[in-house]
DNA sequence: AAAATCAACTACAACGTTTTCGTGTTGATA
DNA sequence: TATCAACACGAAAACGTTGTAGTTGATTTT
């Protein structure tokens, strides 16, 4: 196992100061071309290459970002992931990722590990339950700390920081009135619970949609899941909730779902009761992931984007670390908002 | 903004020694309890954190394991990251996550981006040129830097290091015996080129429970589906090529495939020329996703586990790491298999 | 009263870099 | 011959920590 090499031994054996060494290989004109030329040599021989923790420590800045997302099985982040990732290394920098598991002390202390010198800057969705305590102190706290910080798909008014979101109430108002230019007279909404921004916006697009073309609001067409409970548990509840509605509302001919598995469950509860899709029911989920593609029959949904809102808001953090960098006066926060596409796909007439 | 706390601020502020705040903060008996107590509550007050990146050049080590996959967009992957992240933030450590993309050289710069000193151990597994070329100078260079590696999933016996995988050829033989013993007598299979390391051995699993239950290999009936084209258009191929297999041999009566998109895919084909599923034709698939749960009707599966995977390989690391540290004599490599489940869905009798 | 002990600190080196500020040779110029 | 620039290099500080090895001044021991 052979060490790592450093400057100091290369300047040991070559008999020269490390001073030299590092500057022959960042071609100083100081050094002579002969030296310049041994030291290059010898480094590539012993396969030198600097030590980035080192760097870090003498620049002050790590070339790597943090991004926090609630779970990593899904296909939405991992797409975000991807983005960022993307952009990412094209600038040279590294990714690390923390789970929150949708819960807010796990955020808090990744955001807290991360943030004492591992990372330039964050990229942040927050969980499932700090939009429900709503405490944004850890946002705050590293924004204080001038460690510059973008939230994306799940984002807050009250965080003072660069935003990269989908317009998901024009989504779901655009998604719901295809549904009723495509004959749907009674549409029901499976949504979340309201802390979750989200999903109450895509609500209130599937309200304006309605208002739009004068469909009266029925309260009990809207299905509030909360999906806090274990996972088994939560679909089950989620199916029968579903049963329930189709067989209460036997006319119902439209479903606009906020997530693609909670469309993609309605359909299966449906096609179990014998109600054919898209004839008599027509379904359109939010997210354009694998189920949708592959459901029988493949979902139509709105598309997020996910791998943009990754590039843009990569882009966004690299932005600000470089521009701290150079004091510039700080510019006014962004908020990005990716626009949405509407797949139509079989679930659809 | 404020800026960072360091000990040297603490330090002045207090008027006392940096080795004084740094002992104090650490509860060394050398500083008196007055001393102790003033520079803890000092510390909290400015909210001081240790610098992590000082604290790695230190210690030579960065409590940061890198992982290198070639894809994220893939349910498996993402519950070994899942697996990874919680078992590594258990042990206090990052995990930064690197793309490969499939791609050789994208692997290449990735791990030599981060074995600079930015991470203490690696957990690998290959990207699809990276198996076609067999070149492993990479992996090899990086052991003989003393940094630990874990390979998973797409493992290589070329390599010495720790391994953690699954029984690739015994899931498969499983599920094709019970293939066989629901009544299949005419079963397919739809796998990868044989250089990916996991089709290969899923293919021989296949072909064991034929010759165990001395069923005739028909090569016809085996698809090597490369999937190294464009996404969409190798979904279309693959559909054709699946559409063509089920019309000429209208008595096939069960598919293995080496994965679940492959598996779902071949559900769709048959739903689509009238087969019923399972009373006509049995089909299982490999990977306990997303697609599997949902689709219709759902796909009986071999599950393997990811998350344990992903436990399992940041363990074998972690003790590597910290091994190292403690200068024992290396012990021998493992290799892990992790068994597999076989999930009885909707898809079999 | 000198020596030893002890408590409570401080100085310094080290981790691997980069960079600023020297410094000792040259060779040319006044 | 003294002066000076150009050249090629080295010393040292700095980034933030930690741990070892001093250094005080006071107290105890003999």
């Amino acid at each position: 196992m052979r060490k790592r090499t450093t400057l100091k031994e290369l300047a040991k054996e070559l008999d020269v100061s490390i001073s030299t060494v590092s500057k022959a290989l960042k071609n100083s004109p100081e050094i002579s071309q002969d030296t310049t030329d041994k030291v290059k040599a010898f480094a590539k021989l012993l396969n030198y290459r600097p030590n980035n923790i080192a760097l870090s420590l003498k620049n002050k800045k790590t070339k790597t970002i943090g991004i926090i997302i609630p779970d990593i099985v899904h296909h939405f982040f991992t797409k975000v992931i991807k983005g960022v990732e993307q952009y990412a290394n094209n600038k040279g920098y590294n990714v690390i990722v923390g789970l929150s598991n949708e819960s807010f002390s796990n955020e808090v202390i990744n955001m807290e590990m991360l943030a004492n010198g591992s990372i330039d800057g964050f990229i942040v969705s927050m969980s499932r339950e700090t939009m429900l305590n709503q405490d944004y102190q850890h946002f705050n706290e590293t924004l204080n700390e001038g460690i510059p910080l973008v939230m994306f798909d799940r984002i807050v008014n009250e965080i003072p920081c660069d935003k990269v979101a989908v317009d998901d109430s024009m989504g779901a108002q655009i998604a719901v009135e295809t549904l009723i230019k495509k004959g749907a007279k009674k549409i029901a909404l499976i949504t979340t619970k309201d802390y979750i921004s989200v999903g109450r916006l895509r609500t209130q697009g599937y309200i304006k949609a309605l208002k739009k073309y004068k469909i009266d609001l029925v309260p009990e067409l809207i299905l509030k899941i909360d999906d806090n409970l274990l996972y088994e548990n939560s679909i089950q509840n989620l199916e029968s909730q579903i049963k329930i509605l189709l067989t209460q509302h036997p006319d119902l001919d439209g479903i606009f779902a906020v997530n693609e598995l909670y469309a993609v469950i309605a359909m299966n509860v449906a096609k179990g009761i014998g109600i054919k899709i898209p004839e008599k029911l027509q379904v359109i989920g939010f997210t354009d992931g694998m189920l949708s593609k592959h459901a029988t029959p493949s979902l139509s949904t709105v598309s997020q984007h996910g791998e943009s809102m990754g590039q843009k808001a990569a882009e966004l953090v690299i932005n600000r670390i470089e521009e701290y960098v150079n004091e510039k006066p700080p510019k006014p926060f962004n908020t990005i908002i990716i626009k949405t596409d509407l797949i139509l796909r079989e679930s659809t007439k």
